[in-house]
RNA sequence: AGAGUAAGAAGUGACCGGUCGCUCCUGAUUCGUUUCAGGGGAGGAAAGUCCGGACUCCAUAGGGCAAGAGGCCCGGUUGUUAAAGCCGGGGGGAUGCUGCCACAUCGGCAUCAGCGGAAAGUGCCACAGAAAACGAACCGCCCCGGUCAAACGGCGGUAAGGGUGAAAAGGUGGUGUAAGAGACCACCGGGCGUUUCGCGUAAGCGGCGCCGCAUGGCAAACCCACUCUGGAGCAAGGUCAAAUAGAGGGCCCACGACGCUGCCCGCGUCUUUCCGCUCUGACAAGGGCGGAUUGGGCUCCGGGUAGAUCGCAGAGAUGAAUGACCGGAGCCACAUAUGUGGUGAACAGAAUCCGGCUUACUCACGGCUCUCGUU
RNA sequence: GGAGGGGUGUCUGAGUGGUUUAAAGAACCGGUCUUGAAAACCGGCGUGUCUUACGGGCACCGGGGGUUCGAAUCCCUCCCCCUCCG
C-alpha cells in the first residue's frame, strides 16, 4: 500500500496525459487486441510516433447517468496516469468502462487495470521488485 | 441536556490543511504548444424544459380579425412595458366533522382551490324518471260527468305526499281551500337597488328600501366582457475563409488574321476566327442557321461550403476540465478517563445567461412538541 | 442544447364526456369439415382482486392528482418512447 504511494512520487512532474488523435481510435480498434477486467475493457495497439497514450470511451448505453459517466471516466484516467510508467514503451490503449465499475474505488480500478495489462503482456515486470 | 414528531413549511450552508494531477486566465520564460509563479474552477436542484425575460436574426405605416394566455382585494418581494410566480393579511365560497328534534339554513372546528360572466347566445345533462328546463301531472288528492255503487271518462284543478335521479323548481309553522299552492301571513333564506346610510384603502360586510321571489347544473364545453401577447431561436446570429465547380474582369502563351518583308524566324497590332449550307446581291459586302475552334497558365472580384473564430461570462469546453492519496474537525457503532472500526454523505455533473415553477434528495444549523435539570 | 409528436388486452390498433358490453383484426384455445393438416365456418379468449366454487362484483386505457353527477376522453404534474434542427 505504501509502496504504491512511493511509486506515485516517481512520476515525473512534467508528465502530461496525452490523448489519441481521432483516426487512431479506428486503427486501435481494428487491431482487435483486447483484454477484459471486471471494471473495464481494454484495446491495445503499438503505434509509431506515440508512446503510451490512452483514450477513454464512455458510452451512454453502458452508464446512463451523466454523473456516473464522469466518475468512470476519471477513474480510468487516474488509473492510467498512476500506472503509465509500468507499461511497455510504444503501446497505446483505449479504455472502456464496464457496468462493474460502479461503486469501485481508485485502488480497485488500478488493480483491475494491472491485471488486464499483464494479460495483454504490456506490463513491464522488471519493476515488480519495488512493489 | 435528552427524546420525538411534522410540514418532506419557508430559509442558510455543502468543512479545513498538505502532496500529486487536470483545465482556463494573467505575467515572465522558451525554438516551441516548453518551463515557472500567481489566480479562477459544478448545483440547490446544474434535471424536467412547464413559464417569462435578456440577447440575436427575420418581419413590421396605422388599425382590425384570427390564435394563445390570465383570473377576488390590499401590501411586500423577484422582475418588469405589463403580467405570471412567491410571501403576509383580508373577503367571499366549496367539502368534511360537529351543535340545534328535523328541514331550508345558521353557529363552531378543520381542510382545500385553477374564486369575471350561466336572465348575451349556442350546446350538453346518459340511464332512471311524468317531467332535466320558452314552468313539469306517472301514482295520489279534489271537482265534474257517468253508474244503484264502481269501473271508466275530462284539450278539468292541484306541486301537500309517494316514487326516479348527481341534480326536481326556497324552508318551517299558520291562514286558507273542494283539494291545494307565496294565494296570503310570521320568521328564516334569496334577488334587485342604495351616484350622497354606516364601516373598510379595496374585495366586501351590515343597515335601509323594493320584489312573494318560476327562470337548475356544466364556462379545466363553445363562448361573452376585460387585460396581455409579432415570429423564430445560441444548432439564434456575426466575421474570416481552403479545395472543387461555375460566372465576370485583367494579363501572358498558343492558334488565326493583318502589317514590318518575296519567304522563314522575329517583332508589333487586333481578337473571336475558320468551314459548310442558305438569303439579298453582278462582284465586293452583309444577314441567318449549323459545326469546329474559344486551348493552357497566372491574378483579381462576388457569393459562400468544409473549417476556424466571435457570440462566451470573476467556471467554461467542443474527442468536451473538478480527480486521487494522506491527515484533522464532524457524524455513526462498539466497549467506554479513552480507544478501535466505519463513514466522510443523498439526489446528482454546467454548455448563452438570468428569474419563477415542478420533480429527486442527504447532513448540519434553525423551527415545533414532550421530559428533566439550573437560574 | 433546442423544437415537435406519441403511450389503449400478447401484437396491430379504433374510440374526443354517458351502462361506450374498451370496437375490429392478428395470435391463441375448442368445435365442424378431413385419413391427417391447411384454408373456410362457428364459439371462446385482457390483467388484478373479492367471492368455497359456478356465476358474478369492483378496479385498471403509462403513474399520480384535480374539474364534473360521471373522465381512456377535459386540466395540471411526473415517467417512458420516437422524430427533426450543425
Amino acid at each position: 500500500m505504501t509502496g504504491a504511494a512511493k511509486t506515485t512520487g516517481t512520476v515525473p512532474v512534467s508528465f502530461r496525459l496525452p490523448r489519441l488523435a481521432a483516426p487512431l481510435y479506428r486503427v486501435v480498434f481494428d487491431q482487435q487486441r483486447t483484454a477484459h477486467g471486471h471494471t473495464l475493457a481494454m484495446w491495445v495497439a503499438e503505434l509509431p510516433d506515440s508512446d503510451r497514450r490512452v483514450g477513454v470511451v464512455v458510452s451512454k448505453r453502458v452508464i446512463r447517468d451523466a454523473c456516473d459517466r464522469n466518475r468512470a471516466k476519471r477513474l480510468l484516467r487516474e488509473a492510467f496516469r498512476l500506472s503509465r510508467h509500468r507499461l511497455k514503451p510504444g503501446v497505446s490503449v483505449i479504455l472502456v468502462p464496464r457496468v462493474g465499475i460502479g461503486g469501485k474505488t481508485c485502488r480497485e480500478v488500478m488493480r483491475d487495470f494491472e491485471r488486464a495489462c499483464r494479460r495483454a503482456k504490456i506490463w513491464d515486470k522488471t519493476m515488480d521488485g519495488t512493489g
